[in-house]
RNA sequence: GCGGACGUGGCGGAAUUGGCAGACGCGCUAGACUUAGGAUCUAGUGUCACCGACGUGGGGGUUCAAGUCCCUUCGUCCGCACCA
């Protein structure tokens, strides 16, 4: 018999499905376990990286339910989304049909790579029965002041005709389509995420279980600072302007004041000065500018005079106010206090534009001299020019001026944050409907939830031309208004497709309500993810928004933890050729190609084989060979012992000669590393080396030992054993073999098999003998010799012996079981 | 600039707590079987001046012992980037 992996492949993917071997109920009986790979968008094709994230979470979840876990693995479709518009456009075909078909195809591709989804809680973002739940989700937001809209400054990609989200926004670039982004002051719906910017950040505590890198990612997104809000009068004005700093100990350092263009209070402010029009054109250049342009680094901070002086309270001097491109409106209060000795930014404006340095901190042990600076000091160092505060370290300084300043009452304490609310509509179609109405009388009005879902509208035209092509659709447009039965216009924007796939992860657990979103005792049992896995491109945006999400639902009080997911692999990418598969570069390897040629259980091994599941994975064709050689190798070892298996036999170690004593240890040490390295480790890379040793022993048994002196019943176990290790990573094959070897029932039905300790103690032990930390000899020695009878025994050997001779034992040091060290002079 | 990860044979990678560096696989070499083999099996495969020495990016240190710890330096990759 040979290895036909077509025709086992199909078989066993058929009789898995037929007989929903995978799906899964609440049970009390056993533990529950949540196995989740991030949801694909149906793009049409799966490509390796998706091969590479379900292979991992196959063999997480496969390996739990051998373990006794209730496993649920669930698969769905993030399948809202521009390409769908685009192919549209493109082709005419309807972004609902297109999306369909896609999933369809894709859903057969991951059928054929034999992953143990429960099928029949798959969800799909863009069906109605999901969207409708979305827009609910958005509703429950709404409701508690967590969703408002609001006009400003947003993201516009010109390329995808809509506004994005800053996590959205890659070094100025639409993070899709690459295209620049520019600035629009528009009216928009977002999501309050900043009122949870504490929390988030306080809970990445919990989060044990998530790789440092993604941790600290969200750290520096939410960006927590604390500093102080401080008043400076305008001069000959009834007007403040506030400013933010997290470094008061400079402020008597204060030498102008910088203001961002687009701040609301300028336009009063240079009303009638000399500088109105210089400062009017400065304004409206920068309104041009996009984020690029604006923000890099490279870029030479410019500003202009407004012609109005502001006043520091600490010390009443009377600064210039200046308008400059480095001010961002949207942080603290869009204005800043300058001290250019003691700020590099204000270091490099004053320099430019001839402003006055003003020294407040001097280095321990050194006179700074302002017309000598060529960089700002930043460095702690002592308050000089600060009235009272001179010779208080600034470190120290930072809490007492706010002291101070809160006292005075010229500002007080506050804490920033870098994360802006969630920008969440989108001027498209292919997305979930916000489910709101406009209405002349009444404003706003929200949905009711009884007329979910808003459906999607198919009256509609997508030229890529103007606006959404919602705002074609003459039916969806004209709704009545819930409130007052007036009509009224329908908000003709849709949500984020993150919206969708914030909480994707909890109607898994109850895919089907027609009633609720999701039942409260469901999430409850199978929440929360146990083992989440999926690109580190997600660090920030999906993962952030589903903590989000997940917060605000707790407090809602539908569910009954705060964090999705407990655990998270940030899984590499797949290279080839040193870099990332692409259609551009030309290195793509199709998974299809390979599975037809190798076969699927061929496929998922190499891709867990050549390299551990979070660094990057360079694609190797000789490689995938390798796999497809290891697997027919297992084939025929099993079948060269067929007829010495077959029948039941016990096991009796006594009567073991020394061959079968070591092949009995390899069986149970492989089973020892197996466990380990799959279920704590994740390092299937290194437990499929085991596996492979395993089957070099058992080659090495067939070939060395005469044919009359084999241990049958031995054989028996060690094959067992081999198959239901291999069953995680190469589910077709091992259920084949495991008929092959005359079983009945699913391999994967088998408990996960348990080491025998007694197996693993050896009768004799290699001992290394080192001479001042040097290799010099090996000695095969009892293993329940005493430290000291090791010690001699080494002392002792030949080669030991000779290089010692004439030279000073200072000291011996034993490792038990390892090495013993003579330390000579 | 800030933050993070990494650097080991010809290649992918092992070495889990400081204890034999290079497991396992690829590739390569030789042999066996064979009409033939790109199938399979067996043996070998870090480097060199080969009974020995050297060797985990470079330099220094701690230690009986360092890929692993400390200092320093170089390089690659990733994330953030005027956040006051």
């Amino acid at each position: 018999m040979h290895y036909d992996f077509k025709d086992i492949e199909k078989k066993w993917q058929k009789k898995w499905l037929d007989d929903k071997v995978f799906s899964v109920q609440q049970s009390d009986k056993k533990e529950k376990y949540y196995v989740l790979e991030m949801f694909p968008y149906p793009s049409g094709n799966l490509h390796m990286g998706h091969v590479r994230n379900y292979s991992i979470g196959d063999v997480v979840a496969r390996f739990k339910r051998m373990n006794g876990y209730n496993v649920i693995h669930p698969m769905g479709w993030d399948s809202f989304g521009l390409p769908a518009e685009n192919a549209a456009i493109k082709r005419g075909i309807h972004p609902n049909e297109w999306t369909w078909s896609n999933i369809e195809n894709m859903r057969r591709q991951l059928k054929e790579l034999g992953i143990s989804y429960d099928w029949d809680r798959e969800v799909a973002t863009c069906h109605p029965d999901y969207y409708k739940w979305t827009q609910w989700m958005f509703l429950q937001l709404y409701k508690r002041g967590l969703a408002y809209k609001k006009k400003s400054y947003v993201n516009w990609c010109p390329s995808c005709a809509t506004v994005l989200a800053n996590e959205q926004v890659v070094n100025g670039a639409c993070e899709r389509c690459k295209s620049i982004v520019g600035k629009k002051e528009l009216e928009q719906w977002f999501f309050k995420i900043t009122d949870y910017a504490q929390r988030l950040l306080d809970d990445i505590e919990k989060l044990k279980g998530w790789p440092d890198k993604v941790k600290i990612m969200q750290q520096n997104w939410i960006g927590r600072s604390e500093g102080v809000e401080v008043d400076f009068k305008v001069d000959g004005m009834d007007k403040v302007v506030r400013i933010y700093t997290t470094r008061p100990d400079t402020i008597y350092g204060v030498t102008y004041m910088v203001i961002a263009p687009e701040h609301p209070i300028v336009k009063e402010l240079i009303k009638g000065t000399e500088q109105e029009e210089t400062c009017k054109e400065f304004i409206n250049k920068m309104s041009y500018l996009n984020e690029i342009d604006r923000t890099s680094n490279e870029v030479e901070k410019e500003g202009v005079f407004t012609g109005r002086y502001v006043i520091n309270p600490l010390n009443n001097d009377k600064v210039p106010l200046y308008l400059a491109n480095y001010v961002l409106a949207e942080y603290g209060t869009g204005a800043v206090m300058a001290v250019p000795a003691h700020d590099q930014r204000d270091f490099e404006f004053s320099k430019k534009y001839g402003l006055p340095i003003k020294v407040v901190i001097q280095p321990e042990g050194q006179q700074l001299d302002a017309s000598k600076m060529t960089e700002a000091f930043e460095e702690v160092g002592y308050l000089t020019n600060s009235g009272k505060f001179d010779g208080v370290r600034s470190d120290e300084a930072i809490g007492k001026i706010i002291d101070y300043i809160e006292q005075m009452g010229y500002g007080e304490r506050k804490v920033n944050f870098r994360l802006r609310d969630w920008l969440i509509s989108r001027q498209r179609y292919w997305g979930a409907p916000i489910p709101v109405i406009y209405c002349d009388d009444c404003g706003i009005v929200p949905v009711p939830e009884e007329d979910l879902p808003v459906i999607l509208p198919t009256d509609v035209k997508f030229s890529g031309q103007g606006e959404s092509p919602l705002s074609t659709s003459e039916t969806f447009i004209a709704a009545k208004c819930p409130k007052c039965g007036k009509m009224g216009r329908r908000e003709i924007d849709t949500m984020d497709t993150f919206v969708c796939s914030s909480w994707y992860y909890l109607r898994y657990c109850d895919p089907c309500n027609a009633k609720e979103p999701f039942d409260k005792e469901s999430v409850k049992y199978w929440m929360p993810v146990d083992q989440y896995i999926g690109g580190v491109e997600h660090a920030i945006l999906h993962l952030l928004y589903s903590r989000f999400f997940m917060k605000a639902l707790y407090d809602m009080g539908y569910v009954a933890y705060d964090e999705p997911f407990t655990n998270l692999l940030t899984q590499g990418m797949v290279l080839k050729d040193g870099a990332k598969m692409s259609k551009s570069l030309g290195n793509v390897v199709s998974p299809e190609e390979i599975i037809e040629k190798y076969g699927a259980d061929t496929a998922r091994l190499f891709i867990l084989f050549a390299s551990p599941p979070e660094k990057d994975l360079e694609w190797s064709d000789q490689g995938v060979e390798g796999c497809y050689r290891f697997i027919n190798r297992v084939w025929r070892i099993i079948n060269d012992f067929i007829d010495a298996i077959k029948e039941d036999q016990a096991i009796d170690t006594s009567k073991f000669t020394a061959e079968d004593k070591k092949l009995w240890f390899m069986v149970n040490n492989t089973i020892k590393r197996v466990t380990d390295d799959v279920g704590q480790r994740f390092n299937f890379n290194t437990a499929i080396s085991a596996i492979m040793e395993l089957v070099n022993s058992l080659y090495y048994y067939k070939d060395k030992v005469a044919d009359e002196s084999k241990n049958s019943a031995l054989l028996k176990v060690a094959i067992e054993n081999m198959i239901i290790m291999l069953a995680p990573f190469i589910p077709h094959a091992t259920e084949e073999l495991w008929r092959i070897i005359g079983k009945e029932g699913s391999v994967h039905d088998q408990s996960w098999p348990k080491y025998d300790p007694d197996a693993l103690i050896k009768d004799e032990i290699e001992i290394v003998v080192q001479i001042n930390g040097k290799v010099r000899d090996k000695l095969v020695i009892p293993s329940n010799l005493t430290k000291e009878q090791v010690e001699e025994q080494a002392l002792k050997c030949e080669k030991i012996v000779a290089e010692t001779q004439g030279k000073n034992v200072v000291k011996v040091i034993s490792v038990p079981g390892k090495l013993v060290n003579i330390v000579v002079k």
